[in-house]
DNA sequence: GTTATTTAATTCACAAGTTAAGTATTTTTG
DNA sequence: CAAAAATACTTAACTTGTGAATTAAATAAC
């Protein structure tokens, strides 16, 4: 195969199969509830009585502003969320209603469950190795900017 | 941060954010090729004279058929792309123009460069074994349906 | 050999990713 | 304190992700 050498050897690929793969164990149980997976995020960063600004939300979450809002305003059209006022009018802070606390506890029992289930499979060690590195990755990459 | 205890170690997120850090490295000098990365994967993919019909590129791309469909019309617009004729009429074999072999070989060497310097700055070996881990990840997901 | 069934790809509809531009509020500066 | 700069989001436009429905061609079953 020296044609096509580094293609599933590609770090690119081999993230993107492997996120594809973890993902795709909870988007049913997720969806049956109504929820894509990044409305889950949202929520999930929420759980809890948060009461986050967009930026935060945004960081913990992945989602990139443009996509955040969009997410906010499906989210607080179904009554799952809604804005808490803050002394700086710039920024918008949400917290969960009852309503989206009640979801988040309906979805996460499952989502748990997948979770541990893929760290047996996995080996609980191993899982949290490869989180490790994950992380040493990113960090590696986003400090002097490897050209 | 007893509250929010698992969202930096949740391993779905890991693999975004590691996922996102890397691809950042090659989105700009690929969009001032005028691709995004998707498209240039599809290129990559079809590089050095191979013929791919579209459920091989969409399985070695990790792109759903739709998009696959959506890029091809596009990169086939661009000139960048043509059809093979195949036997079964059912399925659509691409392969590169020499304009699209010129544009790939012209990303191509900047984009080594890159990932070269990736592996420099995160460690050969460290790299490869990452890989391995997350090919054996996907592998230990997809066999037996871990609930 | 004609009718089902399966297979390959595309289209559709909607959610999300991405970049750039726009709006409102706050802070800074002179 | 008024003008300028910075900050926090949102909107806009386009591409891609995702699941379901559709079309066309090949294969299987009568």
């Amino acid at each position: 195969m020296a044609e096509t050498p580094q293609y599933d050897q590609s770090l690119t690929i081999a993230l993107l199969r492997a996120r594809d793969a973890v993902t795709a164990l909870f988007r049913e149980h997720v969806a049956a509830a109504g929820l894509t997976l990044q409305q889950w995020r949202v929520i999930r960063a929420l759980a809890g009585g948060h009461e986050l600004d967009t930026t935060t939300l945004s960081d913990r979450c992945v989602i990139l502003p443009p996509s955040l809002s969009r997410i906010l305003r499906f989210l607080a059209t179904e009554q799952l969320v809604e804005n808490v006022p803050s002394s700086d009018r710039r920024q918008r802070v949400v917290r969960l209603t009852e309503k989206g606390q009640a979801l988040f506890d309906r979805i996460w029992v499952t989502s748990q469950e997948k979770y541990t289930a893929i760290e047996a499979a996995f080996g609980t060690d191993d899982t949290r190795q490869l989180v490790d590195t994950l992380n040493r990755l990113r960090a590696c990459l986003q400090s002097p900017d490897p050209r």
